[in-house]
DNA sequence: GTCTATATTTGGATAGAC
DNA sequence: GTCTATCCAAATATAGAC
């Protein structure tokens, strides 16, 4: 969709770079030699490399709302949905493995250059924390909703940080088996509690 | 001890920009400044930047070292010695709250840069994972003690993360009370096992 | 809208005086 | 061992032709 239009095709090339090179490392040569144009026509599409970021984090916002809708639709229960969630890992593995998470290694880069869009970066991490808090929510842990979001978000993140360091597919499997057990032995504790 | 040197100086100021800044937002001109020499100076006891990322990681690995030993010594029982893992998110709270894990942010910005000193920067995290395994080992859990000591790695790694996208230091807290109480679990399961 | 050519700045690195 | 001056390459950004 938006590959067709040449400011689509360069958002699209400057996403893979800064995920798979990091933002500041990738050169506006890289993403021109990607995208097959000068580099000068460049700043007829951006005034600057901070524009393209924010346009890359803009269009991330939008890809991860839709797929978050999808989910919705698809899971039929609130713990098919946070499924999803976790097998996106899986899902991932391959790039993951390569390259980390997207949202979590451009968080933290951008953390470290004390960059103007980390705000609207960590709305990333906010998309997915609210979603899942809401699933949550609707299995009847309103109470704690929150904290059960944010754990299965650092445990995801902590999975993909290490399956890069180490260069690990199997340790992403295993740690998203008991990801699962975990949310079953969440659900069990949430029925229990139901039944009292 | 380091610090008493001009190289000395060179590497500790090194260590804490890369840490805070990352490696290749930093600078010989920062790093100049921050040691209060000049930037020709530099290059009397380094090459180039590569070697002084190579010093930091060496300084890393060896303060890494130490710091195991010491646990190893002071905490009397196996348990012990991983509390002393799990309570270091405590200890550099404020620390990691602004600036991440030290090891995983490393890791993870070499990774995108394809940089040779990639391996020596794991290293760190083997150390860490070496360790761990041991403790577990010693606790009976000889079968699966390498995965034990990678789930609590990424555990580590995840709270980290999320903490500092979200400056949130009781985060923190929260998920390390949830680690203890994970390790009583696994001690459990440990001697109930050891008692068949 | 896209190109080539170029200006400007920064950062890594060297030469040579002291 | 430390300094100043300088070189060189790379990267962001601009100007202006087509």
């Amino acid at each position: 969709m938006k590959g067709k239009t040449t400011r689509g095709h360069i958002v699209e090339s400057a996403d893979r770079l800064f995920y798979q090179c990091g933002y500041e490392h990738t050169s506006f040569a890289d993403i021109a030699d990607s995208v097959q144009i000068s580099k000068g026509n460049f700043y007829y599409h951006f005034k600057s490399k901070d524009e393209i970021l924010d346009a890359v984090i803009q269009a991330r916002l939008e890809n991860t709302r839709n797929m978050l809708m999808r989910w919705e639709v698809e899971g039929e229960r609130p713990e098919d949905r946070i499924k999803s969630f976790i097998q996106m890992l899986i899902a991932n593995q391959a790039d993951i493995k390569m390259y980390g998470c997207p949202v979590g290694t451009l968080c933290t880069e951008l953390a470290k250059l004390n960059h103007a869009s980390q705000a609207e970066a960590i709305e990333l991490f906010t998309l997915f924390r609210t979603w899942l808090s809401r699933q949550f929510a609707l299995l009847g842990r309103d109470a704690d909703a929150d904290e059960l979001a944010m754990h299965l978000l650092a445990r995801s993140q902590g999975v993909a940080t290490l399956a890069q360091a180490f260069r690990d597919e199997s340790f992403i499997k295993h740690e998203v088996r008991q990801m699962c057990d975990w949310l079953s032995s969440q659900l069990a504790q949430t029925n229990q509690e139901g039944s009292q």
